[in-house]
DNA sequence: CGTCTTTGACCCGCGC
DNA sequence: GCGCGGGTCAAAGACG
């Protein structure tokens, strides 16, 4: 599906000095904001979990600062700070224990056990497989990224392969939301997609969780979507310091990821380079009530 | 036949 | 405790 569809030339990302780096101190959160004209709006997040991270925390904003001021962006003023600072960092998908080992991670179950259909009826734990779900435990989000995009098409290609999985209607709006997962099965990474009530030309889409796996291939031309190219031009920073411990994504070719299985790899990233970032996110949390009209 | 979408029902968290 | 809204499940159908 994905793969078929024609990607939106409109949905190029391209950071420029109306786009501002925002660090939190607090909760080490990180945001990445923006409002650019025709293009993308919308703002990028992620956790940093403070005691793992704090000795690379420092390094990872100027390492972020020095990738916003090359590739054009200028440090801005603060944006709100939403997310769920508490969640703890986790590679999502399957990651394998990128996650602290002091708290209860997703990715620490998941990523033995492909999310299981969960037997029984009805919902189980929205965020969490109920494998790892204890009685008592609240659930936890996985890292968060959201932005918003202009674009006629609701689901923009990203190189990715998703099943929709639920729709449903949000309240005051009159579009739905849909929600998708990724089809690698040893994959938990989430994506919901809305259009903004207040502007329907923009698209917000959401993802939640890592990818741990290539992606399964971007439309040859050079015509790159929004998350692709919101990739390049961050995405290879923001994993790297994603990833605690020295675990960096693995690189993501656009030329070989047409042949590359969808779940070829098992999560373990090693060094180097981009990284699908576009895995986080719930844009509620994330994006201003005033640039999402929600 | 395999994959994906649709859609109603169910579950859960949260506010009142 | 109850109701609401968000998120997920899974059966059924569509599609290539």
């Amino acid at each position: 599906m994905d793969c078929k569809d024609e990607p939106d030339p409109e949905a190029e990302f391209i950071p420029d000095s109306s786009w501002s780096l925002t660090p939190d101190s607090d909760t080490a959160n990180y945001f990445f904001s923006g409002d650019r004209d025709n293009s993308i709006l919308g703002e990028f997040g992620w956790n940093l979990q403070s005691t793992d991270l704090e000795p690379i925390q420092e390094e990872a904003r100027g390492h972020l600062l020095r990738e916003l001021e090359s590739s054009g962006a200028m440090l801005g003023s603060p944006v709100a700070v939403g997310g769920d600072p508490a969640a703890p960092v986790s590679s999502g998908g399957c990651g394998r224990d990128v996650s602290t080992s002091t708290q209860p991670s997703v990715s620490s179950s998941s990523s033995e056990d492909p999310p299981e259909k969960s037997t029984g009826s009805g919902g189980k734990s929205p965020e969490i497989p109920s494998k790892a779900r204890k009685k008592g435990q609240k659930r936890i989000r996985q890292p968060r990224f959201a932005f918003m995009t202009k674009s006629e098409v609701d689901h923009l290609e990203d190189g990715y392969r998703w099943r929709k999985y639920g729709q449903k209607a949000v309240k005051n709006s009159p579009f739905p939301r849909s929600y998708y997962r990724c089809t690698n099965s040893k994959c938990t990474v989430k994506k919901r997609v809305e259009r903004s009530s207040e502007d329907p030309t923009v698209v917000i889409t959401t993802y939640e969780g890592q990818h741990c796996h290539h992606s399964v291939g971007f439309p040859r031309g050079g015509i790159i979507n929004h998350e692709a190219t919101f990739a390049s031009h961050l995405a290879p920073q923001v994993s790297h310091f994603f990833y605690p411990r020295g675990q960096v994504a693995r690189a993501h070719h656009p030329t070989d990821a047409q042949q590359a299985p969808v779940d070829a790899e098992p999560c373990m990233v090693s060094e180097a380079t981009p990284r699908h970032p576009s895995d986080e996110g719930l844009l509620g949390d994330i994006v201003h009530p005033g640039m999402r009209g929600r």
